[in-house]
Order: C-alpha cells, then structure tokens, then sequence
DNA sequence: CAACTCCGAAAAATCGATTTATCCATTACA
DNA sequence: TGTAATGGATAAATCGATTTTTCGGAGTTG
C-alpha cells in the first residue's frame, strides 16, 4: 500500500528512480515492462513503486508518444437512451485497449460539431467516433479531412469516400416494418421523420416504401418530414390530420418522431392498436411497460459500437485500403400498438376523453 | 486561414515563435493575453499563428501548470435522461470556464467507480464531480478524502463531512407526494424503491413517510426495498401482490422502480388510475405522452449542475471553509396516472387482458 | 593481449508548452 | 552624471514521462 502522506505532491518518475537507486530511464522500462532489467532491479522499482503508490502519468506519457491515446467521441446528445449507451459501449471498449475516452455532444449543432471537433484536433487525439448531426458530408468530416485526423463515423450515415462507416441497417429494418404493417392488413400508412437531411432518414423512408409498393403496388404511403426541429414535425402533422386525413398506421422513423406522433394521437383522444396503429424506429426501456407497449425497430448498438472501434483501431494502427462501409442488422419488435386496420371497438377519430 | 498542408506535422509553439522572428516566451504570453508585451511584436505574432495555423496544445499547456484544466465527471450510468441531461450540462458549464469534461460511468459498481476515480486521479484533474453509486460514504468518496483531491458530490447524497454536497431535496418533494395522494383520498399507499442504501432513497422515503403520518395517523403504508438491483425487486413485488396486498397508490421512489411497478401492473392488467394510482420519482420524456402520462417528481438538473459547478470551481480556486450540503427543490407534476381509490370502472384486482 | 561484440544502465535529448531568471536599453531621479 | 528603476524581451529551467545516445564492464575472438 501506498505509505506517503495524503495532500504530498504526487511522487513523479524521479522520486522513484532515487528511492530504488536507479535511473528515471529504468523505471520507465520496468513501468512498460521492458524485459531487459536486471530482475535485482526490477525489484527494487517494484518495491519503490509500491512504497511511494507511484502511478504513471498518462498526460505527461502522452506527452512524449507520438500517438496520445486518447479517444474521442462526438454524439448529437448524451439524453437518449441511444446514444447513452453508445457512450458507454465506446468508453468500454476504448478502456479495454487502454484509451481514455473523452466524450462530447455537438447538441444536433453543426457549429458546435465543429468546434468540439478542433477542440478534440488541439488535444492530438487518436482517433474520432463521431455520430454526424446530419449525414457523412457535415463540415466536422470535412475539417477532419482536412486535418487528416483519423475516425470513423456512425449513426446518421451510408458511406463516405474519405471514413469508413458504421450504422444501423435501416433499409432492411424499414423493409421488415412495411411487410409485417401491409401483411396486418394496412393499405394507408403515414410515414413521418425528423431531419430530411440525414442519410439514414432517407434510406429508412425509401427501404420502407420501396418494400410497400413492391408488395401492394396500390398502397398509399403520406409522408411528413420536417428538418431537424421538433415543433415544426408537430404543427405538420397536425395539419396533416386537420385535412381529415385517416392512415391506419403511423411509422415513425425518428424517436423524437414517435414521442410527438404518440402525443398527437393523446390529443385527438386516438388510442393504439384500436384508432391507429404506431410503430417507432428506435426503442426505449420504457415502450415495453406502458400500455400499449409500442413496437419499435431496435438498432444494435453494440455491434455498431464494437464494429466503429474495430475499424478505428484498425486505421489508428496504420491499415491502409479504401474506406468501408458497414451496415448492422436491426431487430424489429412489433408489439401491442400495431394491431389491424378496423380491428378496434371505434375506427373513427371521435374524441372519447 | 490555414496554409500549411495537411497531413503535416501540426506546428508547435517553436514554429510560431521563428517565424514572427522573437521567443517562444513571447508567443506563449501573447496567447495568454498578456499585456507586456510590444504591440508591434504581438501583431507579428498573431500574423504567424494565422499563417501556420496554430493552435495552443492543452497537454502541453497543463503539463506545466499546476492545475490542470480537467474537470471528471462520475455518473453511475449514461444511459438515463436525468444523467445524460446532468452531463450536458455539467459539459456546458465546464467549457465556459474553459475546462474539458472528461465523463465516465461507474455503471453502479462500487469497485469501478474507484477504478475511475483512480484514473482521474492519474490524469491530476483540477476537481472531480461525483454522483456517487450508493452515498457518500462510498469507497471512491474514501478515495478522494485520502488523496486531497478536490470535488463535489451530488445526487445519492445528502450531506459529508469531507466535501460539499449538491442534491434534490427530496424529502420534501416527497412530502408534497404525500400530501397530494391523501387529499386524493388514498389511505393504503405502497412505496417502492431500488438502492436502499442511497442516503437519498432513505430521504425520500422517510419525507413520504413523515408528511404522510401527520396528515393521516392511521394511514397504511407499505414498503418494498430492493438492494440496487432490478430483478430482486421485481420479485419481491410479485411476491408482495401475491400475498393480496391491494394498496389504492404506488409511489416509486427510483426511475426503474416505476419502470417495473409498471410492468407488475401490466402482467396483472391494472390501468392507471382507475384500478390502482402511480407516482414516480424522476421524471422522463416519455411519461407526458403514454396514455395514461405518468405523474412524475422532476428533478432539477440544471440547478444541481449549475450548483455542482459553482461551489466546486470556488473550491478549486481555493476557497476554504466547512463543505456545504445543498438540497435543490423539485417540481411535482401531477398527471393522469393519478386518480382517486375506487374512482375508476373497476377497483378489483381482476385480470381484464 | 588488443580488438570487438553485448548487455544493462545511466545520461541526455525530446515532447510543447509555461514560468522564472537574466539581460539590455531606456528612463527617472538625486 | 551616476545609479536605480523599469519595460520588454530572451535564455534557461521546468512539468513528468519516453526514447535515443553514450558508456563501462564482461565475455569472445583472433
């Protein structure tokens, strides 16, 4: 255990060369465990290590490497679930190799995405986990370009020609939707989004209604999309159901989107499967325990987490080639708000609070 | 702009200094904003750090320093609203001193938590902000005493001998519960909560508790702890209905107990409120738009984090004193889950699915 | 026995800044 | 006019490690 006085300077690399009557040089070495020392000395600096409760600096090793091994990670938020868990997958991970994950939300600002990332170039960081507020071709790729810092983008993203990427395959997962929605019998589905900009909003939209047409040629698809903002998708939606407008199902391809849609449903007194039916692209802890639970489409976080920091080392260690792109499967969980068109107690709009 | 090419060495403070033709001394106080120094020789400077690019390394720069300009932050998980909005914040405030956040979650271990907290301590951070797994009587709040480092702790705390404290009162958060439920008329309340021995669950419980026997001597109130694990509650719930135990209101005292008092009532088939009424602690997005919304206790993170951070940057600057507990007041927000015993179409316990 | 190779360890250079000590001109004052 | 004070800048020390270079001694070889 350590024996020195607690409010001491911290014993430096130097107090313990001293103690173990050895170089500055050798501690380090023992500290790396470099093989050629002397066991008699080894031991001595294990001895004075142990004694003084001597612990390496990392900033100050860091100093010296030509990599610092440090990690960063640029999310849009730290408040959903999504992206909470994609943190702390990303800081296990990085800890497992040894790095230091410093994490940031560019809080769905592309300014702020950039500034966070200069911050991140000035700290010489390994390399970048970065979850774009829009898609693969934001400024923050672009200054990391630039710069040549080496990261690999996730989330809101398809390719890119400079990263590789990593994201939900939201093509597919959309596909499965529209099959399990058409073979419940749906024939008029409202399909509505958050940020039209980003690649993986468009790719969910078209993944869904490519699947929908090729199974019904006939089926009528409205669609509601607003540019990254909350309130905007709300008063569109509203108007949308003002002009008398009637789907039988809703798919949401945000989470933000399901929120506003469930809370527009509350307002017009619609309740699921029985007025409509509501399927969410993203899950929730809490949209299994409220009644109707409400089906969602899950994306596999640790996978993508594990797959962007394969890739990222990868790249961090010097592997060439051209830039790829990976495509996670999602599972799709359809739960009691999707149920069959006309198969509740009242299929009208009425009121019944 | 920039002119230098990228993939190039980044320039350092040499670079700046040789090619404005005076010191690196000279550079650095110019960076510092330091007034002594030739206006004539400060322009020559700032045309080089334009020209080249430069940018201040804060390794580098904190090397030297004494403190270094790191603010940690300890959360026992990220994947939760109130943490995550806790660390937005607490990221905000630090930039705006110019500190860089560096987060990490102790996932509710105890043993990692120190593991962290020993890393920060690696890293020589200027202050740590500590949400501790259980209280402040934790082995990593021990750690931080041991080492003279400095920090504040929030959240599962109520008061330390050693450092300030910044939490919600939810004592009195409680009460109002408490007051709110009676006026409705309930007279056999169970509380549930996780975590008993976070010094703020017994706080929440014992404000619940206390109001509750003033206003109404011979109410009944039952309680189900679970030591910080989920499942174990889970069952001891079960275990509890099982016994015919019919109370009119829940009160959770933590944001997962309300997730699994509501997946207990959904096995079951009782709706909020008209067979049984439900109040939780911490609020969440969500609960405004379920049907029916849950009634919430909400916290106030900005305050907590804004608090944290003043008194903690005041102690790292060095002000002396006794540590300061501070309770912030929370906000009550009673929604639909919330009714009167017997008031709905059923008040048995019968299974309707 | 001189020359050469090895090995382990110490000495010195380095990373990129900040801070302290030093120095050279002026300027101020007795 | 001589000396002290001052302003502005540079050289050098420092932070705490890593990495490179140097060095002394043991063991080998011709």
């Amino acid at each position: 255990m350590a024996h020195r006085q607690a409010q001491q300077r911290r014993p430096s690399i130097h107090d313990v060369a001293s103690r173990a009557g050895v170089s500055a040089a050798t501690v380090s070495k023992v500290m790396q465990g470099v093989t050629t020392v002397r066991p008699e000395n080894a031991q001595r600096v294990y001895d004075a290590v142990e004694f003084l409760g001597y612990r390496v600096d990392p900033l100050a090793s860091d100093m010296r490497r030509a990599k610092r091994r440090i990690i960063g990670a640029i999310m849009p938020e730290f408040e959903s679930e999504f992206f909470g868990s994609m943190i702390t997958e990303l800081e296990g991970l990085a800890e497992q190799r040894g790095y230091t994950l410093v994490a940031a939300s560019s809080r769905e600002s592309e300014a702020r995405e950039k500034e966070i990332l200069a911050r991140m170039h000035d700290w010489r960081v390994a390399g970048v986990v970065l979850a774009p507020v829009r898609n693969e071709h934001g400024p923050a790729a672009g200054f990391m370009k630039l710069n040549g810092m080496t990261g690999v983008l996730i989330d809101r993203v398809l390719a890119d020609d400079a990263f590789d990427t990593v994201s939900a395959d939201s093509a597919a997962a959309s596909a499965e939707v529209a099959r399990e929605l058409l073979s419940k019998g749906h024939r008029h589905i409202l399909v509505v989004g958050l940020g039209h900009q980003a690649a993986t909003v468009r790719a969910r939209l078209d993944g869904f209604r490519t699947k929908a047409l090729q199974l019904v040629p006939d089926i009528r698809i409205d669609v509601v999309l607003s540019e990254s903002d909350v309130e905007p998708l709300r008063s569109l939606l509203r108007d949308y159901f003002a002009k008398g407008e009637r789907p039988t199902a809703v798919y949401s391809l945000f989470l933000k989107g399901t929120l506003v849609v469930l809370s527009e449903f509350r307002r017009r007194g619609w309740h699921c499967p029985d007025d409509i039916s509501l399927v969410g692209f993203d899950d929730a802890e809490w949209m299994q325990v409220t009644w109707p639970a409400i089906a969602a489409v899950v994306q596999p976080v640790r996978e993508i987490a594990s797959n962007a920091v394969d890739v990222l080392f990868r790249r961090i260690e010097g592997e060439g080639g051209p830039p790829k792109a990976r495509l996670e499967p999602c599972k799709v969980l359809m739960r009691e708000s999707v149920g069959s068109p006309g198969g509740g107690p009242h299929s009208g709009g009425g009121n019944r609070q």
